[in-house]
DNA sequence: TAACACTATGTAATAATATAACATTTACAA
DNA sequence: TTGTAAATGTTATATTATTACATAGTGTTA
């Protein structure tokens, strides 16, 4: 059984807006969303992503200064994370591969460095943007 | 043969920097590092920088928003990078493993994606940190 | 319940990272 | 030599993220 985190008043209300989120969301445009909610710095935006992202609730796309909802149920929390990325339209999604994610995970080099944590950004045209 | 890219003035200061240095650089450490050259101002660092990206000659460490010297003769132009990073002492090693670059090159899921380009980060503690 | 530690919140200021807009110059191939 | 792309220079501004400090809530345990 996963630990439950139960999510603060800001956590939740800015959990919530980017779960419900179909594309990736800035934290600016996180934090000009929620100020009818009451929360109006960008300290109280970053301090909840923090949060969500060290829970595994939430990822962030390092290219992109952006963060979407996991999607993925089995998600060790944000420690192993993949992501694709279209190029032309930027839709983003978290890809959970159990293969790749096994070869990442056991992956070692002549470093003699001991991973304990990976990102990765795969890049291209989604199927939408190809055919055009 | 690869196509020969001639750098410009303002490029080859700012790759020699990086080049030489042994830790990843951020933009505005480089600007404060050229400006007895002559560069003065931001755009023109990431002016040299999105050109030095683009050709191969450095990387972006995205989670650190960070440039490094591509380590890696047969490196697909920047189509393909994998890092190695400490969490402790922050060293960053470009990670050549032919086995890895080969299996992520050709990785495809159900999406119907063709990834044309890919970026790794993995995280840990180098040896050094590791046995303090 | 009082004392404590820990987490979360609120607010203001500022630091760090990156781009827009515009004018000019250089490199080089047609 | 003229046309075009690439590079440069400069100012201003946009975007992303943190520091510093004060206060409030939550849960544990003595």
């Amino acid at each position: 059984m996963e630990k439950q985190h139960n999510l603060s008043k800001n956590q939740k209300i800015i959990f919530d807006l980017i779960d419900k989120s179909p594309e990736p969301l800035k934290a600016y445009s996180i934090l000009f969303n929620v100020q009818k909610k009451g929360i109006n710095a960008p300290l109280q935006v970053y301090r909840a992503l923090d949060k969500l992202v060290e829970i595994g609730k939430i990822h962030k796309i390092e290219s992109r200064n952006a963060f979407i909802a996991c999607q993925n149920s089995s998600c060790q929390i944000s420690k192993a994370t993949a992501f694709s990325i279209c190029e032309s339209c930027e839709k983003v999604s978290e890809i959970s591969n159990t293969k790749l994610s096994k070869y990442l995970s056991n992956f070692a080099d002549e470093s003699g460095m001991k991973y304990s944590k990976y990102n990765l950004e795969f890049f291209g045209l989604c199927k939408k943007c190809k055919s055009k």
